[in-house]
DNA sequence: CCAGTAGGCTACTACTAGTAGGGTTACTTA
DNA sequence: TAAGTAACCCTACTAGTAGTAGCCTACTGG
């Protein structure tokens, strides 16, 4: 009876590595389009074929799963952006530009890894030694050592606040162009690079009379 | 009895208007404080002197207590900004300035009311047509309009996008300078200011030269 | 063929959002 | 001053969900 019943629902053995995977897939489908409120984990072990004691013997709680969630899309996005970054170093507006494009480009294509990154704030603050807050600190990390790299006589403060306004304008811009069709990921980057790049190239020469010497001797 | 016990809890009758100011008032420190989600309607009731029944009778629901939280304070942070910036008519990089100066300021001098809004993500997206979604579109129309005395002749997407950079790029600011204290408000908007003006003043440039005729004759 | 272990389950508990239905106080109107 | 009424407020429930206890079962290696 109870195999007979197994079989009849599907549910089969799996190692504990893919069934990681398989919750992992779903939970992020209903987090980003229930939101994390109103989905249950009864919800999700139902979708999954499974049940709920299995999420909590994975994932801990449900924190924990929307948590892992989150890093996975995460770590996707910082991959994606450093990535298209790395391709042109020495030359900083290409750089910049790529990696924003890359940023709005994993929004259009992964519309609902994005949408899950909007239910951030209701995990963030809770652990902040998380995985997670280091994906975070590392994605500001390293939009400020890109700017480094162009603006070498800056202000390390005045870096850090470039870099976390960059990445602020992206995340807001990425929500506004999320039901314009019209605005693509090209036209988004284009705009962006138009609000910071004519001041960060300004920059470059103001930075350069205050401290000439590193940059025309060292 | 009854009479005894309620006496000796304090509790008084109060008329509508007193009982949800001073409802809004718990509820915004408990919820920014614990989360909103760590928090129980139950706790907010207790803590107000009050039954939980009340606060469904007022707010309807606790996303409705939220939101009506939300709806308070984001009037507050539209107003500051907007007075702040009309201050200065005519001269628009000094309104920019002190528009965003307020912005700081605001989340400098009402930390609690800034960290409520941290919690906006777990309501937003529920409601569209609320009464909060309306704030957030004022503060981005009244950004855009801004750029739009400055910049007269810029592509209105273009100014659009500019002002969901701004304000994107203030909120996380916002956030990353809340456990520095060395970071003054003025700093920011200083370091905001550097990022952005240059931009802008060179866009003035570049739509002129684009479209002379309406600057020069109109 | 027989442990041992890793994957899995049913059946609970505790807590919280939200409600039903009724009591009490203050203000109005005659 | 005495109904009458409306607004304020309560206790005591229901429904549903996060999380747990304790047991079962299928595959692995000897």
């Amino acid at each position: 009876m109870e195999i007979a019943q197994r079989a009849a629902s599907g549910r089969k053995r799996m190692s504990r590595a893919e069934r990681e995977q398989q919750i992992l897939g779903v939970a992020e489908e209903v987090f980003a389009t229930r939101g994390y409120q109103a989905t249950s984990m009864d919800d999700i072990a139902r979708r999954v074929g499974l049940s709920k004691p299995m999420l909590y013997e994975y994932f801990g709680s449900k924190e924990g799963l929307l948590l892992a969630c989150l890093e996975r899309v995460r770590r996707e996005l910082l991959e994606a952006t450093t990535s298209a970054a790395a391709a042109n170093a020495g030359d900083p507006e290409r750089q910049l530009h790529d990696g924003l494009l890359a940023f709005f480009r994993f929004g259009e294509e992964h519309k609902q890894s994005w949408a899950l990154l909007r239910t951030e704030s209701a995990v963030v603050g809770a652990g902040l030694d998380t995985e997670l807050e280091g994906f975070r600190t590392q994605q500001a990390e390293f939009t400020e050592e890109m700017l480094r790299v162009a603006l070498p006589n800056t202000d390390p403060a005045r870096l850090e606040a470039f870099a976390e306004a960059i990445i602020g304008a992206c995340e807001r811009m990425a929500l506004w162009r999320e039901n314009r069709p019209e605005i693509t990921p090209e036209r988004v980057t284009e705009h962006l690079m138009a609000l910071i790049w004519p001041s960060l190239s300004a920059e470059v020469a103001a930075a350069h009379r205050a401290y000439p010497a590193s940059h025309d001797q060292g």
